[in-house]
RNA sequence: GCGGAGUUAGUCCAGCCCGGCACGACGUCAGCUUCCCAAGCUGAAGGUCGCGGGUUCAAAUCCCGCACUCCGCACCA
């Protein structure tokens, strides 16, 4: 199983496919769900819902995604979320400034420095091209954030290239007017766009794509005092730090000082509780401790959520401690007051956030449950049933006898609740298969003994096995085995 | 952005060298058959041959440019 059987099955069963892709300036990283995939989409943003913001009490929201300019320099992004750029006169090649003067003149200029201290020193040691020893025009900026034009004045705004930000923007709004006591978390889904330089790997790296955010308002010298951390105590953690995996329950995670703190713990807790729940294979997953030089730069400690792919390990989630350095900075920027009272003392709150990718998630969703069923000769997507696209397959046996018209009956009184298929044509165990293939845990088949004794059989996806069950009993028998746990 | 390899129906692909009606399989659809796991028979639909330009009486095929995909480099909040 690779990353190349799991495109073709996403192109061919309607899970994603390319944006624009019947035109010939179609760009790169724009993907689109199809059928399958938007229900498996839904059905992964119900279970984060249920394990995430309903159990922890979050508040969520909707954020738009075009923000203002003052956003990002508040932020940090204008300044920071860019790289130097330096381009060859003569052969065009581009390279990163910082990276390419360190290499040839061991000088270290921070990647955030003023663009012409990058010019001066090229000028100074004459840094050449090193393909093919040209001259490099003036060094500039390129800025991952996609720039829009408000109006017709075209006044700046910016595409948001991290859904948080509005979290940040409304903390004081939200926070007055719904009651909040910390630590409260504030979560969010929806778009993000970042004009990556080279877009790869379908859902993987994309520039317009899905976070599931969440950013937990905190007291800073609360950070151990939390009564829900009895929950996930004993909930291992398998966490990686100096390139070894230790795994050990949250408790001794902070007894032993491998997490800062209990308010850290719990979270990354309950964040792999969740990630049990979508399927995912945990043994194959750990939290990496980040180094000094991979953090991002609002970051005072870090920690991602990795999972071993058939392309390697693929970032799932991001959790940044981010202090105070959203709120503090908005706050300067906005004039406006993001103090809050917590138990009578006035404090700023830090930040701990849990930003995950949802199309990264869902393509390890497909991959960790996709089986070559060889004996059998299938491809069988073992997904969650309460994540599968479709529920339910309903199929007559043979069109004929009345069958037909039977199943038609069963499938309009199960079709509002379930996420059904009704199928009539084709031999019966084509028709199976191609529900392997779209995850469907279950299908109920219509045959003579039907119309006697009204039952029908039930096959399930992994075993293949089948049992006969009567069709008042139907509804009650999915809603058992579709429901999130 | 760079280097390499590719791009022909929903999918896999033949044809390209040597220009002359775009081939086959799988899949899809309809019918027949069929009492449970990709069976069989009959028929059908489905193509800007990645895009644009050039050469030619004629281009999937030869030439030029571009885009996209994959691999590697670089990049990756």
């Amino acid at each position: 199983m690779n990353y190349e059987q799991i495109i073709q099955l996403a192109l061919e069963r309607g899970f994603y496919f390319p944006s624009c892709e019947i035109y010939s300036d179609a760009p790169a990283g724009f993907w689109e769900y199809g059928p399958s995939g938007t229900s498996l989409k839904n059905k992964f943003i119900e279970l984060w819902r249920r394990e995430l913001v309903r159990r922890d009490r979050m508040w969520e929201i909707d954020g738009s995604q075009i923000m203002s300019k003052s956003v990002f320099v508040a932020s940090g992004h204008l300044s920071s979320f860019a790289d130097p750029i330096a381009t060859c006169q003569k052969c065009k090649s581009i390279f990163r400034a910082d990276k390419m003067i360190a290499e040839i003149t061991s000088i270290v200029v921070p990647e955030s420095a003023d663009l012409s201290e990058f010019d001066t020193i090229i000028k100074e040691k004459n840094v050449t091209c090193p393909k093919c020893h040209g001259t490099f025009d003036s060094v500039r900026k390129f800025n991952m954030m996609f720039k829009v034009g408000i109006g017709p004045q075209s006044e700046d705004a910016y595409l948001r290239p991290e859904t948080c930000q509005s979290i940040f923007v409304d903390f004081p709004r939200l926070f007055k007017t719904m009651r909040g006591k910390l630590p409260i978390g504030i979560a969010q889904i929806g778009k993000s766009f970042r004009n990556e330089i080279s877009p790869r790997q379908s859902l993987l790296r994309l520039r317009e794509f899905y976070q599931a955010e969440i950013e937990v308002f905190c007291n800073p010298n609360k950070l151990n005092d939390l009564e829900r951390f009895s929950e996930i105590e004993n909930t291992e953690l398998r966490l990686m730090t100096d390139d070894r995996i230790q795994v050990m329950s949250c408790k001794e995670a902070v007894d032993s000082k491998v997490l800062p703190n209990k308010l850290v713990a719990y979270y990354l807790g309950i964040l792999v509780e969740f990630y049990q729940k979508t399927g995912i294979d945990i043994s194959k997953s750990r939290f990496r401790k980040l180094g000094e030089k991979e953090k991002a730069f609002y970051a005072s400690s870090a920690f991602d959520f990795e999972v071993e792919t058939t392309v390697g390990w693929l970032e799932l989630v991001a959790c940044n401690y981010r202090s105070d350095y959203d709120l503090k900075s908005h706050s300067v920027t906005s004039k406006e007051k993001f103090e809050v009272l917590d138990d009578n003392e006035k404090v700023l709150p830090h930040v701990f956030e849990i930003s995950m990718g949802i199309d990264r998630s869902l393509y390890t969703i497909l991959e960790h449950g996709f089986r070559e069923d060889k004996e059998n000769d299938r491809i069988v997507l073992s997904i969650k049933p309460y994540l599968a696209p479709i529920h339910v397959g309903v199929l007559s046996l043979v069109k004929k006898d009345g069958l037909a018209e039977k199943t038609d009956e069963i499938f309009l009184n199960l079709r509002r609740k379930f996420d059904t298929f009704l199928d009539h044509s084709g031999a019966i165990g084509r028709r199976y298969r191609r529900l392997d293939e779209v995850g469907a845990p279950f299908a109920i088949t219509v045959d003579h003994q039907t119309l006697q004794d009204d039952t029908v059989t039930m096959r399930m996806r992994d075993s293949m096995n089948q049992e006969r069950i009567k069709i008042s009993e139907l509804e009650h028998h999915l809603e058992n085995h579709v429901a999130y746990p």
